[in-house]
DNA sequence: CTCTTGTGCGGGAACGTTCCCGCATCAATA
DNA sequence: TATTGATGCGGGAACGTTCCCGCACAAGAG
């Protein structure tokens, strides 16, 4: 198990290492601040503070010692310096609810650049990101030198998240750890995104607006449906809601497929799972409906493809790249202040109008089509609401 | 810079530490393996091993120790052990070439996948995974212990390749570091799974393929392109090629348009560009063109949206997922035995053939359409070839 | 010429572990 | 009763760095 390294641990107790260059492996020793030191005929505190830059050394020895330490290829050890300075600044970076593997949620564009966002912010400040396997025990990340943690979208009573503050290790993530000592949380809001959607979509005309969401017990999407139910309450609607159960497009098309096909059609859909939404639109037209026209659609995606469907679809944005920084500074904050208050933050969401939620619209292929002079009754002429 | 962890450093150097506790961070000591023993009567050799489980000793006393562990809440320092295990397990991570941030190559489900599954085998091999940013200098990761590195795509003589390799640190990137030593490469074999497709397309009837591919110096990118022309060479045919120059579904799309046309229209696209697939139908569509009917389709992407798209795309899999695992094997491998012998190893390239590349196969939107007894002359009826 | 002040460099402790030994103690054997 | 061997535990070195301090020596002030 500790496999070649251990072997040679006690080879160099004298002075002069026997350096050895028998054996297959040939496992050259790395060349130490000593053996630059001696190389040099300097003492290690000279050496050291010649290559880092501080002390009170004449200019001839600091050159001299840089000098032989470039000569001889010398690296510091990495792990001798964090241990000196007691902090490795390495970030431990989770995904609390799902499974990995292809066709999980970690693929959708949202994790995507959540953890790119977090990665490049954390790196922004100095801390490097550690990726750790969903769902570890304790003991898969209590060998590595972690200064703090972040558990992107964890369970109720995440086994992560209880680790890492029985750990005392700093924490941030969403607001299901509100309040605990040395943790942070950060949060997009929910109840906003909501309302801002569906009073959009009934802006424009919109009366039975049915939402496609997953069934996961995520903070975000329970908080959404709730503020769904409030909503259709107030408005005395009744709530239209379909579970996709399973990750991945295969499950949400399917889900939509279900929504669009109750005996009272919705007019407008609010897609919560985040699905390709050039998929959505292929999905409501097999059903011979024409986004706007017939449907209204809005989906929470961070996919580009939307953009550049046909129609462009409307877009909730969960700004994952701002959750990410404003997660990261929090940390970062609070490791260096070196403080254990907790602080939270609450992150704006972003709606994109596009022509697939605008009642006056271009339906889809319509622009390209009615340009080529073709026939496009068959989507036009879709069942009025 | 070093605030406040330096501060207290040298306060702990009498038996009893002074655990004051004025000052407002209130940083407190953490509880170390000589408190354990000192707490438990014993010496900090025999409480190692008890917690260890090495050693020999009296199961009373190993109780005794663990319990006083568990007590005071101990927790090993990593580093420390780190720095006698003389290896951190910790694994680097960089993509070579692209720029980070929304709308960047990063965001393709190949890289997703790819990430996620060099994570997943990494850990399951007892390695984690440090994000480190592209195309970084050597003192960004210096002060980290890594183990070994993984370049994703570097560039032609890329600086964070050349920076491992002048640093010892055993490194798995592509071909491009062939044959050095304590580098491994894996690769697709992409002069196969070009030619694999291009007989395919051309079984099914294709006389005029077209490929779109990215503006990229990445090898595999470049050596498709060469095995194309290749291709085109023995067949007499001529090479129809188009860039697209940026990232992002926005110009893929754009090349699919000028690439489908220019005056002497091609019957089959080979997009090598990583495209959203469904948004490649969409572009064929609105030029009026239907898929397989008057062209047929082959994206290389990782994309599960080829595969519920209308038709259901035909694609080419890098097999991300093979080459992260065969890279960290190798990687491992050579780590275990602490061999500096270069390794190498082509993954094989993977063609999922769907409707859009059979010209048998139903057009776009057809069988939805046709099960529900609509007309579907419009897509039918495009001009022949 | 002595006292101070400053400069240049080195000795050695400390970071917190692990692990090689050595030293007791005690049972079993000669 | 002496000798061996096993068992149980502790002392202390080592991993490779950084940094506090002390010492020697030179230069300027009184």
């Amino acid at each position: 198990m500790d496999g070649g390294a251990g072997d040679w641990q006690h080879q160099r107790m004298t002075e002069t290492p026997p350096r050895r260059d028998h054996g297959v492996p040939a496992a050259v020793p790395r060349v130490r601040l000593v053996d630059v030191a001696r190389e040099a005929g300097l003492s290690k505190t000279t050496v050291s503070a010649a290559l880092n830059g501080t002390g009170r050394l004449s200019p001839a020895v600091r050159e001299r010692a840089r000098e032989v330490a470039r000569r001889l290829g010398y690296r510091p050890n990495p792990t001798a310096r964090l241990l000196r300075a007691g902090h490795a600044r390495l970030i431990g970076y989770a995904v609390g609810e799902y499974p990995t593997g292809p066709g999980s949620y970690m693929d959708s564009p949202y994790f995507t650049q959540l953890t790119s966002a977090i990665a490049t912010t954390a790196l922004r400040h100095g801390y490097a990101l550690v990726l750790l396997p969903t769902g570890s025990s304790p003991d898969e990340w209590a060998d590595l030198p972690l200064d703090a943690a972040i558990v992107a979208d964890p369970l109720a009573d995440d086994p992560l998240v209880e680790g890492f503050i029985a750990a005392r290790i700093p924490l941030s993530s969403d607001r299901s750890v509100e309040g605990r000592s040395g943790t942070h949380w950060v949060d997009v809001d929910a109840e906003a995104a909501v309302r801002e959607v569906l009073d959009h979509l009934r802006a424009q005309g919109a009366r039975r607006i049915a939402v496609v969401a997953p069934d996961t017990p995520t903070s975000f999407y329970t908080a959404a449906l709730d503020a769904y139910r409030r909503w259709c309450a107030e408005q005395g609607a009744t709530p239209l809601v379909t579970l996709s159960t399973r990750p991945g497009n295969g499950p949400a098309v399917e889900a939509v497929e279900r929504s669009l096909t109750t005996p009272d059609r919705p007019d407008a859909l609010f897609m919560l799972t985040e699905a390709n939404p050039p998929l959505v639109l292929d999905a409501a037209r097999r059903l011979g409906l024409s986004v706007p026209a017939d449907l209204l659609l809005v989906c929470a995606s961070e996919d580009t493809s939307a953009a550049h469907a046909d129609p462009p679809v409307t877009t909730l944005s969960l700004q994952p790249v701002s959750v990410a920084e404003k997660g990261v500074e929090l940390l970062v904050a609070a490791l260096e202040s070196g403080s254990l208050e907790p602080t939270g933050a609450l992150v704006r969401t972003r709606l994109e109008i596009r022509t697939s939620s605008e009642r006056g619209g271009e339906p889809a292929g319509g622009a390209a089509l009615r340009r080529r002079g073709r026939q496009e009754a068959e989507y036009t002429s879709a069942p009025p609401t």
